[in-house]
DNA sequence: GTCCGGGTAGATCAATCGTTCTACTTCTGA
DNA sequence: TCAGAAGTAGAACGATTGATCTACCCGGAC
């Protein structure tokens, strides 16, 4: 068995730290970490050496399970290339809705981490090309006539999608960003 | 003549404000403002009350600015309505390309504004429909079957396009949001 | 001349930040 | 049984935060 214990105060800290560096911002206190994880200061440390040290491993962790939750959205689309893109959208139509909706976490730790050398940015990075490619790779298997423009496209909706969604969620920009990607999705070849 | 002297201090501490929060954030220091603008502590307590005060005049001001930034795009893309709307998308191309482009300090500003009853928020917020009615009236002007929707559909572009200024700028966001403004714009009046 | 509003310069305060440290407890494996 | 790793609890440190206060200076209006 592997996980059927009990979690310990290395997890108890991702999982508080996760959740509070997104709906409190990259500046929440130590202090406060704690508290929520019900975890002794010195465990932090131990664990990750320092406050920068745990928030590039709350990263690491959210990027590995968003990646997952783009597949999962795709696969819960069916087998239809075109579908299954468009089941990105109603993915992130759906976490808007979500309460505790704050917007794309990476875009405000990139915003919050003043250092560019923080450990930080390599990270958000490295989970955004694996967005791309993978939305490449649903466009080749839809045959798109260009699948890396088109994935960049994709990502701006996206983007937008998820910036709206903060400052204005009651007029569904997921929705709109959807209709726009059937518009990319539907890209013939080029005349020429 | 009215402003023809020498810049006062609450002048030359809004500038300083302006740059700085807007490349390092909304939590410079209070310390780092007053060096930037060479202004006496006291003189920020005396003229806005507090830090609070200095970042809610801040965002007054560059709203002000960038609507007017709006404004001139459209009006600087001559008289064909379609044209004119374009000629916003240029406008955000030029900006991302400026070399100190840190994305919308607006959103970076709700981001960052942990206490939600902060006057900053009713700022960016008023500030976004002013924008809104700008895009809708343009819109208008053009024929456009579905103005608000279309108005909406074009925020989340510049939404997405300053998103993605900030992550991905060699991608040239701009000009994708452009082409998919396009196809926003040549909406046909619905056929049922 | 002098008086005073507005400005500068800088000490100072309480609070909070991230970090380090000591002291005690708890659980586990040999 | 007991040694030791791992965890908790919390004091304490230095740095920095936003804010308040005193002391000084300067330029016009009267």
């Amino acid at each position: 068995m592997t996980t059927r214990t009990a979690p310990g105060p290395r997890e108890r800290l991702l999982e508080a730290a996760q959740r509070l560096t997104y709906s409190q911002g990259m500046a929440v206190g130590v202090d406060a970490l704690l508290k929520e994880a019900n975890v002794a200061r010195r465990s932090l440390y131990e664990h990750f050496g320092g406050k920068d040290g745990l928030i590039a491993e709350v990263l690491r962790r959210s990027t590995a399970e968003d990646e997952a939750a783009y597949h999962q959205a795709i696969e819960a689309a069916g087998d239809d290339p075109r579908t299954r893109l468009l089941g990105v959208f109603d993915g992130i139509a759906a976490a808007i809705d979500r309460p505790d909706f704050r917007g794309c976490r990476y875009l405000a730790a990139d915003l919050a981490l003043t250092d560019p050398d923080h450990p930080g940015h390599a990270i958000t990075r490295a989970y955004r090309m694996r967005v791309q490619q993978l939305l490449e790779h649903e466009l080749l298997a839809l045959g798109h006539p260009r699948p890396v423009a088109a994935a960049g496209e994709l990502l701006l909706l996206i983007d937008g999608a998820l910036a709206a969604g903060v400052t204005r969620p009651a007029t569904h920009p997921a929705a709109s960003a959807r209709r726009l990607a059937e518009h990319v999705l539907d890209a013939r070849p080029a005349a020429a």
